[in-house]
DNA sequence: CAGACATATAACGGAGAAGGCATATTGGGT
DNA sequence: ACCCAATATGCCTTCTCCGTTATATGTCTG
């Protein structure tokens, strides 16, 4: 089954290779190098991330060359957004004085 | 110790606690209701949360009044940026290359 | 078509995290 | 000072997930 993008997100590895993904797509032999983990561990990687749909995979003579899709970054982006209030807007008269209430 | 933002943000549980904070601080019991959680789940996940900034607490008379902080969040949409050139930017040529090769 | 290369899956072991119950702690009211 | 309310912590069990080794699938190439 597919899990939900934060599940995805937490796994340290994963961003990795979601960044290296970030300037080029990369064949799996690719990823493995540089990451330091074995082959298996990538693949695994590889389909999490695809199932969660932030990469797509299309075949090319022997390899596989994955790439980063934008579609659940978008969503956390978009689950972000309520929050940005938080530091955008302007602190008003009551924010600042929660704030002085904070210790 | 700190657990890393996405680990804390992974857990279902722990981000609905943010939603609720959004509106309004509250208190651990107000927390409680509403979430259909035990009371120690509950304090373990602000736990979390707290170590990992997300939350700070404040004492009023024998509660806790937890609020949002916005720190964390504001790194996630920073580790976010890089990636948002993905669905901003305009499509050129190549891309559009690339989208054709993709099955 | 046989062998080699690239990637995927299986099986297994181990570590961490979540939830529940029980209990400790802290602060307040009387 | 006691008792109670509000919250935190410990312990235990369960379950999920990561990584490694071994093996399967698939596809060029000679």
């Amino acid at each position: 089954m597919s899990t939900d993008a934060f599940t995805v997100l937490a796994e340290p590895t994963r961003r990795r290779i979601l960044d290296a993904l970030r300037d080029a797509d990369r064949s799996v032999g690719e990823l493995v190098d540089g990451l330091g983990v074995s082959q298996p561990a990538v693949s695994k990687h590889l389909r999490v991330l695809r199932e969660a749909g932030f990469v797509s995979c299309r075949t090319a003579a022997r390899q596989r060359i994955y790439r980063l899709e934008p579609g659940p970054l978008r969503a956390v982006d978009g689950w972000l957004d309520p929050y940005r209030r938080l530091w955008t807007r302007h602190l008003d008269a009551l924010q600042r004085h929660l704030d002085s209430q904070e210790q």
